[in-house]
DNA sequence: GTTTCACGTTGACGTGGATCAAGGCGGCGC
DNA sequence: GCGCCGCCTTGATCCACGTCAACGTGAAAC
């Protein structure tokens, strides 16, 4: 639970200029611009840039209004909020291909900080506003993309609200090998490696709970044979089955 | 904590056709619809009809493919998942002018259970998706909609992870408190009374905690002088202020 | 009136996770 | 090499909230 301390470094992020044509983009498939044709991609590539920043770095503010908006294009970020007197709660995770920010106005309701080295194709607000008009396709996908984040958000209350911190870690860690899994290209499968970009304070905060906490349930998730830990952010799931029974869901090994 | 208790009668909610023109409705300003033409609206009245439930009827069951999709017209209802050992959490409510349901496919990923009687205005779901795809404004109200409701979640999964027993019932009576003065059209102010549809049980559903803990809680406020109860569903707020510094947000009294 | 039953309160006690504290480990600067 | 500094782990203790149990209260059925 972060007391409070000053964000590092790179408050604003760098602008890149020298950008890739959308048309290679490695998230084409998965961001808001999927649906856009060719001429649409056009100019979107004229209009965008992209943003850099370092871990730990403070992408979006809470509460000033925000100049930008965009696309992860790379690396992982958190967004959070932190209470007066120090405690923070993450309230969802970016990873590449989602989207960063509120079209339509209002002042930002949540710190978004950069976990990883992350990458952004960001575009002015006033000018994505007057695209996302344009183009019906953008609309629509961002409102799928929305309800997605909602029905993830509120899984994410059904975690915080009723799961132990050990069920609470195992769901984690689901997720964590379902995203790495996707990455691959595969369904998640016993012996499934995977790499954590959070420290233990970062998943402390996700998960509601304290960096003791997490610690200790990680080691008897390793004790109970559900995890194998090759250094502190690497681990595998020799017992995939195993890991989502452990995590408090009914469901089927997915 | 509901004990898996199966739900009462009216799993279907039936069907009333005495419907009122859109024109003259009472979420007219709130709903889904509130971006419509005069055109759009005659279109909309011709093709909805009204359900109606009593209070603990099932609404939409958790994995079932719903066949329709509405507004809230009357009354309050809960969203919410029942885990396997019968732990229960409710991620929303929905009050007038809410949408119920997802556009475009995929099974109900929560329960919906009316609180209160309730009157929905539904739409058989696949005539709702091609209105929504003709009619832009049903589009981009739903999104503004669906947005709302992602940051509505975000500040609760900060409630559900960081606070504590007291800050948690605090934040509730400040939104309940909140929402009654809209609806009386002014702003919150000290000596409002606040009438909760809400069962202890689904209070403590909602804010993750125990029937008795809220309860113990709802006492300790009292006694502290921040609240004042008439019985145990109606409540009056002294000092709006004093409500708001328990809830653990730093915010001014809005 | 009495019974019943859902809902709410209150008390005694247990415990899961927070807090407080110490120490281990690996990378990096010197 | 050595010291420093994040990051992580582990142990001892505490306490907020859960659990278990009893009882109150009011409305509806009879």
């Amino acid at each position: 639970m972060l007391k409070a301390t000053p964000i590092a470094d790179a408050v604003d992020g760098p602008i890149n200029l020298d950008r890739q044509h959308c048309l290679d983009c490695a998230i084409r498939e998965d961001a808001i611009c999927s649906g856009c044709g060719t001429g649409e991609l056009e100019t979107l590539t004229t209009a965008k840039s992209y943003r850099n920043y370092g871990p730990g770095a403070s992408i979006v503010l809470m509460g000033e209004q925000t100049e930008f908006l965009g696309s992860m294009v790379e690396g992982v970020a958190g967004i959070s909020r932190l209470l007066a007197d120090g405690r923070r709660q993450m309230v969802g995770l970016l990873y590449p291909g989602d989207f960063i920010g509120r079209p339509f106005s209002y002042e930002a309701p949540f710190d978004v900080v950069s976990i990883t080295d992350v990458r952004i194709c960001a575009f002015q607000r006033s000018r994505f506003e007057t695209f996302i008009r344009k183009m019906p396709s953008m609309e629509a996908r961002l409102l799928e993309m929305t309800l997605d984040e909602l029905d993830s958000a509120r899984d994410w209350m059904v975690l915080l609200g009723r799961k132990t911190a050990q069920e609470k870690l195992a769901t984690f860690f689901v997720l964590a090998g379902r995203r790495t899994a996707r990455r691959l290209r595969q369904a998640p499968r016993d012996g499934l490696m995977i790499e954590l970009p959070l420290t233990r304070e970062d998943m402390a905060d996700f998960l509601g709970l304290t960096i003791e906490t997490v610690s200790r349930q990680i080691g008897a998730l390793k004790k109970a044979g559900v995890i194998r830990l090759s250094d502190a952010r690497r681990l595998s799931v020799p017992n995939w089955q195993a890991l989502i029974d452990a995590s408090g869901e009914d469901g089927e090994a997915i």
